[in-house]
DNA sequence: GTGAAAGCGCTAACAG
DNA sequence: CTGTTAGCGCTTTCAC
């Protein structure tokens, strides 16, 4: 019912594997022949059928694409949907298609992830997330199945991954803070069972230490990544002490914070966020954030697994992205 | 190299058709034999190939999705990303898994629609905008190709599609401004070559009419679905008088109103959006805006796609999704 | 109920 | 350079 390449054979006078090698830009082909096909094709207006091809080929040039979703919102996190477009724009760019699906936990994740590796729809998986030990990094690993993931795993060996320097991201923000001449600097994180929180953690300990101020555990604060654990983490902070500033390890955390301190109608502490998530620039006051070029951290992932499909690895196996502190109100000098 | 249905056949000492037909769940397939069947599935860990079956079958299970996106933008409008939203939810709690393409232009659209259909990667497809003789929806059409659209089309005929009544909407909300004493009320919209702004500039002016008062056209803007367009319009009124409400068709547009207001200093002016995106809740004031339930416009068009699919049409070939005014401040009884 | 065999549309040796 | 042939892994008549 559907023309195919057989169709274009016959009207052509040609044999099926000659147009299957026209199709594939085969360069033993002759020029005359090959215009003869494409007039043949465009003739009967024909397509190939692209499943038919990745049977064959074992091959369908779309990537799968894990996403973590909390309860009903897959879309609503900021983040995943820069990473998603940076990695659309890229593989869309190169002739690929991608496939989603989003998971609620680390077992569903792992679920939905062998579903897609064992239906073959896809040529290989991209993770946007990253847990301690992470059951699905492992389960690719030993299956040998080709995949890159947002985050850097414990363990790195032989495989792709993009991440952002989230040690040197902090230890930045708040060398700028002591060079402004802040001396108590709080730190409000999310759960230290996240690679990020110990790492940016790190960086604001070395920081700290590096410029000979004694650090005080009770101005570290971890809460979970809410609105509300920035906003209990600062009033506990504030009942304690007064610090000139407070970094935090997500936007959310930071918001929570900045809430805390309307309330108590204090304005001369400041706060800087992570992420530099949208909502960062309708804050009172406005928000400093680092950006953490997410769309940038998704193009790459995609970039570095292309390149592995298409054995174009060029020895590279990694990119760190880099980020930027964007200032806002919040981290203005205070009076 | 894979485990693959003759495998299977062999080890459970039956056919591979009897193997496919356990696969497909075929009931005339004996208990005894459907046992012994898995038991060698899961002992070789035996995983069907879907390519393999989409090529005999002709069938995917996968939906195309066609997002329109202004430059480099994709998932930048909340509207696409709830409608996306809805449509995943949908679809993965069916079985469907979603592919996607973006195009900057109504030709790109068109081309991405037909290697879409071509490859035959998809069952179905979903189209999101919708355009004044949308090329998208004729070709689709033309080749009798399954497919739903986000919006109501002007020709509905053998169309499956979604969209909210903008007409009702539009006119509820006027009324209530109405109800509430407003006597002059005025209409910024998007550009008249979309239908979503006809439909609701008519609900403002039969909510006018209706009530009594004259239509002052002098108080009926058109201009771009931008925060600028809707700061000039305003800007445009203000020089003619002084309404005491604002009625937009989109949230981008009433933000802009909102500016101008803020510079002139006027407080007594209602404003209300449409589309009731994040960052209305964010505005000086908090803007009402009207919830379309974009979420819901598209589970409920992939509902109507996987129903045509499955041949379980039920006679429904489309959905009015209801709409909701969310009041804010800027709706707030002015003194 | 179950098996044999043809076929879905394309690719890839292997010849020539 | 091009044709022949045998699959890729599954489904589906048509027999038995």
């Amino acid at each position: 019912m559907h023309v195919t390449i057989k169709d274009v054979a016959k009207l052509a006078g040609v044999s099926p594997s000659t147009v299957s090698r026209v199709i594939a830009d085969n360069p033993k082909i002759s020029d005359a022949t090959k215009k003869n096909v494409y007039k043949a094709m465009d003739e009967l207006n024909y397509h190939p059928n692209a499943i038919a091809r990745s049977l064959a080929n074992k091959s369908t040039k779309i990537l799968g694409l894990i996403l973590p979703s909390t309860e009903e919102d897959i879309f609503k996190n900021p983040f995943f949907i820069q990473v998603m477009t940076g990695v659309s724009h890229y593989a869309q760019k190169n002739g690929y298609y991608i496939l989603y699906t989003y998971a609620t936990s680390e077992d569903e994740e792992l679920e939905h992830l062998k579903k897609l590796m064992f239906s073959r729809w896809v040529d290989g998986i991209i993770l946007t997330t990253i847990r301690k030990d992470d059951k699905c990094i492992q389960y690719l690993k030993e299956n040998q199945y080709p995949f890159v993931v947002v985050g850097k795993p414990e363990s790195t060996d032989g495989i792709l991954w993009v991440d952002n320097d989230n040690f040197h991201a902090m230890y930045t923000v708040v060398n700028q803070l002591i060079q402004k001449g802040h001396r108590k600097i709080g730190f409000i994180g999310g759960p230290h069972v996240l690679n990020v929180t110990m790492n940016r953690l790190d960086g604001y300990l070395r920081a700290i230490e590096n410029s000979g101020i004694q650090v005080d555990e009770k101005l570290i604060m971890r809460k979970e990544f809410t609105e509300e654990g920035g906003y209990e983490a600062m009033k506990h902070i504030l009942a304690y002490d007064h610090p000139s500033a407070i970094v935090t390890t997500d936007d959310l955390i930071a918001f929570g914070a900045l809430k805390a301190l309307r309330e108590e109608e204090i304005d001369d502490i400041s706060v800087i966020g992570f992420n530099n998530t949208p909502l960062a620039a309708y804050q009172h006051p406005t928000l400093s954030s680092v950006d953490i070029n997410a769309e940038k951290l998704g193009s790459f992932a995609a970039r570095l697994l292309i390149k592995h499909l298409e054995k174009k690895d060029d020895g590279i196996n990694s990119y760190i992205i880099d980020t930027k502190l964007v200032e806002r109100e919040s981290s203005e000098k205070k009076k």
